[in-house]
DNA sequence: CGCATATGGTTTCATGTGCAACTATTCAGT
DNA sequence: ACTGAATAGTTGCACATGAAACCATATGCG
């Protein structure tokens, strides 16, 4: 070790984006666990299907919104998706151009069984905080995402 | 839009994976605006410059511990910028399998130059949080990184 | 109607990345 | 000292991704 000292203090410890970042691809990389191994699907597809087992119904375009995929992204997904017939593609009789996507039965068995599991390990994964410090820190991540849309 | 309630309500908004993936993936968006367009540095490359920085020297195995990246993609960063004259290798004296990492004089310049600009840039997104309530968030997550930890 | 423009979604292409195999150096055990 | 295992780092390969070009349908305006 050399006694130099970096030019000017920059701690990147209580730096938010490094921070941010190392414990979203740690918790992604965890919950990849819970749907890679046993259902053979990738982060694109586990949102796309989590999407649709919550709101229903949704076209690519939505899921998009939601997810802040790119859309070519999405589309890939779909494919897959709808190959394993876990969901299905129907064009919207009102417009042909977007189709509006849903869960097949076994789509719907498929995230019957995966959400509880999901469900249980994102409770113990949070366990060392109170349900009061969960609401502030959703809060709080909550003000940093509406700052950071307000100057786009 | 359609009248029909979800199957099961697992809402997205309130998981946090989700929500901190999305986070993530914001800041670190807005953040690569302030060294990609006037530095041309990937993120890879912005973080061994960011560390180097910080610790001054370090080898690749630092790095790839410090920034959770794999050890090619450190490698391949390193190259780019041993290229662009911002760092300096030399195998350690000690043991020539491993060599160490140092900015440059240019290197030190880019970042005296860059890092007050992203100190300022954090300084506005942590804006609507209290310094009390940014403390307690840095704690949540090191609590929830942790946690992480513990399990592998 | 008919043409220009916009929009949802797909495909192509260039790039970045992770994994695994590989090289070079060091270390441990005999 | 010698052989085999470990370690730091590089490279080859296969794959996922984003940007941009592209296709099909819809909409606006003359």
């Amino acid at each position: 070790m050399t006694a130099e000292t970096p030019p000017t203090d920059f701690d990147l410890d209580h730096f938010l984006p490094y921070r941010l970042d190392r414990l979203a691809d740690r918790v992604s990389e965890a919950l990849a666990q819970l749907y890679e191994a046993h259902y053979d699907l990738n982060v694109a597809q586990w949102r796309v299907l989590a999407w649709l087992h919550h709101r229903h119904e949704l076209t690519a375009k939505q899921i998009c919104a939601s997810t802040r995929m790119d859309k070519a992204r999405v589309s890939r997904a779909v494919q897959v998706l709808e190959g394993r017939e876990l969901i299905v593609r129907r064009p919207s009789p009102r417009d042909q151009r977007l189709h509006e996507l849903r869960l097949t039965e076994a789509g719907q068995a498929l995230m019957i069984e995966l959400v509880p599991r999901v469900r249980t390990w994102e409770a113990e994964l949070v366990a060392p905080l109170t349900t009061d410090e969960y609401r502030r820190l959703l809060d709080m991540m909550g003000r940093l995402e509406h700052r950071l849309q307000e100057g786009e």
